[in-house]
RNA sequence: GGUCCGUUCGUCUAGGGGUUAGGACACAAGAUUUUCAUUCUUGUAACAGGGGUUCGAUUCCCCUACGGACUACCA
């Protein structure tokens, strides 16, 4: 079958959008990108109760800041909306045309009931299973007759539809990434289409939508692969087998230490973003945000690509534009992937280090602000060309650069006894005087003056740099010193050489 | 419990009937260095177990174990 490709993001707008949730939402938009295709976002929003204000916001702004956004759907537009399930209104002749043929039927149980026959059925150690064995003793209207159906409708009496699964039937399926899967009808239950809610739920509601769409791959996450059976059983009745769409159920993102699917928790506990955004929960918690850590969109985008997915080579670091060209759903792993914080930092540095430090410069910026220091922005690419190899993020830059903005006014102990002791202060007192005697102040002049110095007093190199570093710095650490020097200025280095011989 | 899916270094993975099982992260060591880093080099480290099929299995098949997902008028 030679269609145009049409995928969609489906989330539900529950809370903020998960990690894993992003990574389907990438994987779909790959897959778009790379066959000419359209990429859809619709809204499953089918149950209100656990609807929560902002989170539609939330995914589209995901979506865009990560640079994946739908080009047909929700926020956007396109010939097959409204994308908000909530608001298509479709469903129910769908559900109707279901009864009409026999695959499905009106039940009137209510879920306390229900919930009454599981909670006797665990007692003797069963499961209650709405099927074709317990069908025929519950309360709907393949036991009902056609009148005592209608009456129950007419006077208002709430009521599901379920379908009606088959007996006995194998049901082959074909998943993209897992190749094929059986499963018999028998084992399978009779689900609810539609809620007494006057809505669907989401087994009708994605058929239905998939359908109307002309979705051709549903790409979507490994839990939903119990319930393709289903699905492929609806599209049957449906009479829209020949226009199913193909599938590929990706594997799960696991946490990073023990097992089971990674969560909210997990990002809590060891101090990394399981979400794309920060968000703030109507109750007023925070959860971080890969932005807010100072993560690079491009960073995120490249680490999870490659949460289950590989191109074959050793290649590592990718643009979207690569992604676009080279992605394959049957390059997609089929086992679950701990996820990796570690090499999440590594993405992101490797991005920083692409990233020119004129504009380095410019994100840093804010960070110097919110410190409340003065430095010259002329100065800045330059301290950050400096430092730059040694950060995985902009805001690690202070650390490694706060002496460029501030004098130290304390010094290291351990550094102190370790370097400022016998004819040191002497010898920094010696070089003060070389200093002043420059009249430039640039590298070369610096390397001239402690030269001659070291020579004067047959002292080492380490010996004496070490020292000034200290001054610098008030600590051993920090780039090239003549360098920082350079930048301080004579009079700031003078200044610093000093008071470390004052102070310490 | 039942059904389904899965299992290559600690982690992400490549590979695929005969390979010294490759790369990356992390870790360790050495080199460079005026410090801390960076960088470079090197190293430790894997085919879950048991049966088949085969001249040969990590690769194909089966079983077991382990892990995960699902099992709602949630998605």
């Amino acid at each position: 079958m030679n269609r145009d490709v049409r995928v969609r993001f489906a989330p539900s707008p529950t809370g903020p959008l998960h990690i894993g949730g992003v990574r389907t939402a990438l994987f779909n938009y790959l897959f778009a990108k790379k066959n000419n295709g359209t990429f859809i976002l619709r809204i499953e929003d089918t149950d209100q109760t656990r609807f929560v204000p902002g989170a539609e916001d939330y995914i589209v702004e995901s979506l865009k800041w990560l640079g994946i956004s739908p080009t047909e759907g929700q926020g956007i537009g396109g010939e097959y909306g409204p994308y908000r399930q909530s608001e298509r209104g479709v469903y129910k002749p769908y559900a109707n045309q279901l009864i009409d043929s026999g695959w499905a039927y009106y039940a009137f149980d209510t879920p306390e009931s229900l919930s009454e026959l599981r909670v006797k059925a665990e007692e003797n150690k069963e499961t209650f299973i709405y099927n074709f064995k317990t069908r025929q003793t519950l309360n709907n209207s393949l036991v009902l007759s056609k009148d005592e159906v209608d009456a129950k409708i007419a006077a208002g009496e709430p009521y599901v539809i379920r379908f009606k699964m088959p007996e006995d039937q194998v049901v082959e399926m074909l998943d993209i990434i897992r190749g094929e899967v059986k499963m018999n009808t028998k084992e399978l239950d009779d689900k609810v289409l539609f809620k007494s809610d006057g809505l669907p739920t989401y087994h009708l509601a994605n058929v239905v939508d998939d359908y109307l769409m002309k979705i051709s791959h549903v790409i979507r996450g490994e839990e939903w692969l119990p319930s393709l059976p289903l699905h492929v059983m609806l599209y049957k009745a449906l009479g829209w087998s020949d226009v199913q769409p193909a599938f590929a159920h990706l594997p799960l993102i696991l946490k990073p230490t023990g097992n089971g699917k990674l969560s909210k928790r997990d990002g809590d506990k060891m101090g990394f973003p399981v979400f794309p955004l920060e968000w703030q929960s109507p109750n007023g918690e925070i959860s971080k945000g890969y932005r807010e850590d100072g993560y690079f969109p491009k960073a995120v985008v490249n680490m999870l690509a490659l949460l289950g997915w590989s191109s074959g080579t050793d290649q590592e670091i990718f643009s979207l534009e690569e992604l676009s060209n080279i992605f394959s759903l049957e390059r997609v792993g089929k086992s679950g992937s701990k996820f990796d914080p570690d090499k999440a930092k590594w993405f992101n540095q490797q991005y920083l280090r692409e990233t020119s430090s004129e504009e380095l410069s410019q994100l840093f910026t804010p960070f110097l602000k919110d410190k409340k220091v003065d430095f010259n922005p002329e100065s800045l690419p330059e301290i950050i060309e400096m430092v730059k190899d040694r950060v995985h993020f902009v805001h690690e830059l202070w650390d490694q650069t706060f002496f460029f903005f501030e004098a130290p006014t304390n010094y290291n102990e351990k550094v102190v006894d370790k370097r400022w002791k016998g004819d040191v202060p002497e010898l920094i007192s010696l070089l003060v005087e070389k200093f002043e005697a420059l009249d430039k102040f640039d590298v070369e002049s610096i390397h001239h003056a402690v030269e001659a110095l070291l020579q004067e007093k047959e002292a080492g190199m380490g010996k004496l740099m070490n020292a000034v570093r200290l001054a610098m710095t008030g600590d051993a650490i920090g780039p090239d010193l003549k360098q920082m020097m350079v930048i301080l200025g004579k009079d700031e280095s003078i200044q610093r050489l000093r008071t470390a011989v004052n102070n310490i």
